[in-house]
DNA sequence: CTTGCTTCTCTAGTGACTAGAGATTGTATC
DNA sequence: GATACAATCTCTAGTCACTAGAGAAGCAAG
C-alpha cells in the first residue's frame, strides 16, 4: 500500500514526468494525493495504466480515443462494442494516411527519376512542382 | 500590368485568402503593394508561385522546403543538387511515416481479429493494450 | 553546510494553419 | 442618397500532444 513518487512512475511507465503532469491537467489521469510537501503520490498500479496509455499513444490512439479506452478497461463487464468501435476508427484513419503518403511518395519518386541533375532550368523536381499536370495523378 | 485582388489570387491558385495572408506573414510571400484603401494588389504572376507552394504543401514538404525550392524556382541557372537532396529528403520521410503506420496498421488488425466481441474482460482491443508482450512485434 | 537530485508551478513554443471579432471599403440596387 | 451585401483589413486565440525553460522548494548524502 506504499505510495511511489512521480520519477518512479515515469521510470517503471516510460511516461516523461511532464507528460504524466500534462495527462492528469487534461483529465486523462486521475490527480493523485499529495505528500506533506506537495508531491504527487500515486498507487504503484498507476503505472499500469500509464502503459496502456504509451501503447495507445505508440498505436496513434488520440487521447479522446484513449480517454475512452481507459474507461472501459475499468468496466470488465461492460460489452466491448466501443472499444471496438474506436479500433476501427483508428484503423480506417492509418489507412488514409498509408494511402495519401503512397500517392506522394509515388510522386516525389516520380520527380526526382525525373531530374537529369543539371540547372535548375530543367530540373525535374522544380518543374513538376510548377506544373501540375506534369504529374502522375490528379488525385492531389 | 493589372493587378490583381486577393480574393482573384486565391481563386486562381486554390490558396485560401487566410492562408495567403499567413504565408505572408512568414515571410514565404513577398509583401505586395497596397491599394489607396490598404488592400493588397498582387501581378498575376503571384498565382504560378501559389500554385507552386501549394503543390508542395500537397506533397508534404514544410514551410522551410518549400521557402528554399521556390526561391530557387526563381534561379533558373543555379544546378539543382540542392533540390533534389530537399526532395530525397521528402521522400525519406515519408517511407519512415509509410514504415510507422504499416506497423500500426498490422497491431490495430491483430487487436481488432483477437477480439470476440464480447465483454471488455475479455476484448482483445483492451487486453493487448493493457500488456504489450501480446503485440506481434515488440518494435513500438 | 553544501552539493546535487527530484519535484513543484507556470508560461510559452512547436507547425501550418483556421476561426472569429470588429472595422472599413467597394459595388449594386432601390 | 440610402441601403444591402460582398470583399477586404487587423488582431487574437485556438488546434494537438506535448516539450522547453524559468525560478523555487524540498530531500538525502558527504
Amino acid at each position: 500500500m506504499t505510495l511511489v513518487p512521480i520519477g518512479w512512475l515515469s521510470h517503471e511507465s516510460g511516461v516523461k514526468i511532464p507528460t504524466i503532469r500534462y495527462y492528469e491537467n487534461i483529465g486523462l489521469l486521475p490527480p493523485p494525493v499529495r505528500s506533506e510537501s506537495n508531491r504527487r503520490m500515486y498507487p504503484p498500479e498507476m503505472a499500469q495504466r500509464l502503459r496502456f496509455i504509451r501503447h495507445a499513444r505508440q498505436l496513434g490512439f488520440d487521447v479522446e480515443a484513449i480517454r475512452r479506452l481507459a474507461d472501459l478497461a475499468l468496466k470488465p463487464t461492460t460489452p466491448c462494442g466501443e472499444a471496438h468501435t474506436i479500433a476501427c476508427a483508428r484503423l480506417r484513419d492509418i489507412e488514409d494516411k498509408i494511402a495519401r503518403l503512397v500517392a506522394q511518395r509515388a510522386e516525389v519518386l516520380h520527380m526526382i527519376n525525373t531530374c537529369a541533375q543539371g540547372c535548375i532550368e530543367k530540373c525535374g523536381v522544380i518543374e513538376i512542382l510548377e506544373d501540375h499536370t506534369k504529374c502522375l495523378h490528379e488525385s492531389h
